[in-house]
DNA sequence: CTGTTAGCGCTTTCAG
DNA sequence: CTGAAAGCGCTAACAG
């Protein structure tokens, strides 16, 4: 059987209670006597059991996700999993809350933020517009001592305690690559469709796919940004006057959520000979990748970074370090072959 | 607060050992008590704590972990991920153990199986050899209602519990798919390099590859399979002398654990031209992809499929019903650019 | 500064 | 068939 407080007590010729103030190094204990405690757990090898102690402290950590609220799907996504960990919330002595926004507004997503402080909470993770009115209500967070993470899209010099999501440079420059292979020498320029240039997951998006299209060995065009607001109808009206100014377009780049509307007009357009390379793996994407229209989908997994925030959170919260390499997240390439099970199956890992 | 077993046994108006044999569905409990009591979980709609009830049953489960011994890098990233779930094995209530034996071993194998069962474990997990001598050890574990997972590479037709890995077929499909793209129109036949066809995950992978390189639109020669035991010298030879044979080789398809011995074999012929895909991220075939040696990896998670076999033992151990969705296994694709963090480090998700 | 005691939510004897 | 009571490993009052 492992050791457990009891024995440290035994050994230590002490209490319980000074025991567990050693553990959990609270004030109130003589320099001698906790290095005997210290001693005593050092020598049977004590690991303290989790589980039994946050059954102990019934506490609960009241966290609040605020997300942008519209039909973007991946944002859906990751609505949907917080609610799914708010069902395990059980175990975790968490109650997780969302909250939405309406997107790219700064202002909205500030005031959640000062009604979260407002309620006290124990954490907060915002999927942030990149804007001053934001960094100032994260300021604010940070007074008032709540820890808040960041998710999917960060904030520049905030006081925001962790980023939870992918390298969005790297996932840009995946993509580059990956396009370059898979059009090889095959010419004509290619288009990036983007949500706003205002958040900064986008913009350095962008940047790590020009960087590594322009280390390919054949030299290519990339036109203008094309901005729809990660909105279907927006999306496919750019597109499509895309498509159409440009007859011997190779390949398009979708580094937001307007991809319904991207499909759309491919369809119009019947081209089913252009490359593409698109964001997170919704309904959408999985069934254009399946139908040969988008070629490959890099994907965040929603799952791992909602479970990664509240993870993060509860040990800001109490007051533990972050182990940040296990808190790094995987961006994912989905071809054709490699899909994973259904839209609506979660791997839980 | 959450409704617990008090709040059950209150409005049910029985006691709490009732309340328990209702939730675990043990005997000796009256039609008409278990009708009340399951009304009353019903209204208040519980939700049992299984942090509290682990606790609560102190029992411990131990598992053995049976892998090929040798310095196949990928099972010893395996072994490396099995005790390292064995440091959380304190709040799981399980007791993690590794047994090795001789790669592609069946009576070995075999042995180790009869071994595990000799003991009396609550499970077992194996790296399964397709032989009838396993599949017979595989029968007694099941007579001796001992749950047994294959892990990485399944077992034809035998009494195992369940699988942990991935799909080969579609790893083999999604390798064909990728290396299709990456030649392009590029001539040249492709060599395959397998550890042995003894073992279902490389014939799966094989047949896989060869499926989806059929659908390309570019025709293209395999050429017969290497077999090179998955042992760096024997790799080496293997693929040296194919390089000097085939001359204008375009790709080689690694499905199995020889990459020291093909990365060494290329740089010895200085072939930097030729794509590469292999199989299993580890030290070797991360410096190689940095190296541009090989074009992509395709991996599965070793940790994810340790702590996959974990909850499936338990779970089978505890008679719960898995959850097959939450138990796939991924199937990851890792090029230059989304390399994740370091060897040693873990993502923990 | 230290110890005693009563739980957290659940399981498990052992009596009735 | 059902209930009372004792604990799992830890924490948190409250006394000393």
């Amino acid at each position: 059987m492992r050791p457990t407080v009891h024995d440290i007590a035994d050994t230590a010729g002490v209490s319980l209670a000074t025991v567990d103030r050693v553990l959990n190094d609270r004030p109130g204990v003589r320099g001698v006597t906790r290095a005997k405690v210290e001693a005593a757990i050092a020598a049977l090898g004590y690991v303290r059991d989790v589980a039994a102690a946050n059954l102990a402290k019934s506490r609960v950590y009241p966290l609040v996700f605020i997300l942008p609220e519209g039909d973007n799907p991946f944002m859906r996504g990751l609505e949907a999993e917080v609610r799914r960990a708010g069902l395990h919330s059980a175990s975790e002595r968490t109650r997780l809350s969302v909250v939405t926004v309406p997107a790219f507004d700064a202002g909205a997503l500030a005031q959640a933020i000062d009604g979260a402080i407002a309620e006290n909470v124990s954490g907060i993770a915002v999927v942030a517009v990149d804007a001053p009115e934001v960094s100032t209500a994260v300021g604010r967070a940070h007074a008032a001592g709540i820890p808040l993470v960041t998710l999917v899209s960060d904030l520049a010099g905030s006081g925001r305690d962790h980023f939870v999501g992918v390298d969005n440079i790297a996932a840009g420059r995946t993509a580059g690559s990956l396009m370059g292979r898979f059009l090889g020498g095959r010419p004509g320029p290619v288009a990036v469709l983007a949500g706003s240039m205002r958040v900064r997951d986008h913009r350095e998006r962008l940047e790590g796919f020009c960087a590594a299209m322009a280390e390919m060995p054949v030299a290519r065009a990339i036109l203008p940004v094309l901005e729809g607001q990660d909105d279907p109808a927006r999306s496919r009206v750019l597109m499509s006057e895309c498509l159409a100014a440009v007859p011997d377009l190779a390949g398009v780049y979708s580094l937001g959520a307007g991809n319904q509307g991207l499909v759309a007009a491919l369809a119009d357009g019947e081209r089913d000979d252009i490359c593409v390379i698109a964001h997170e793996l919704t309904a959408h994407t999985r069934a254009a990748l399946e139908a040969g229209t988008i070629d490959a989908v890099l994907n965040q997994d929603a799952g791992h970074e909602v479970r990664s925030a509240i993870r993060v959170l509860r040990a800001k919260a109490d007051g533990l370090p972050v182990i940040a390499a296990q808190e790094r997240i995987r961006l994912d390439i989905f071809i054709k072959d490699n899909l994973p099970a259904g839209p609506d199956e979660d791997d839980g890992n």
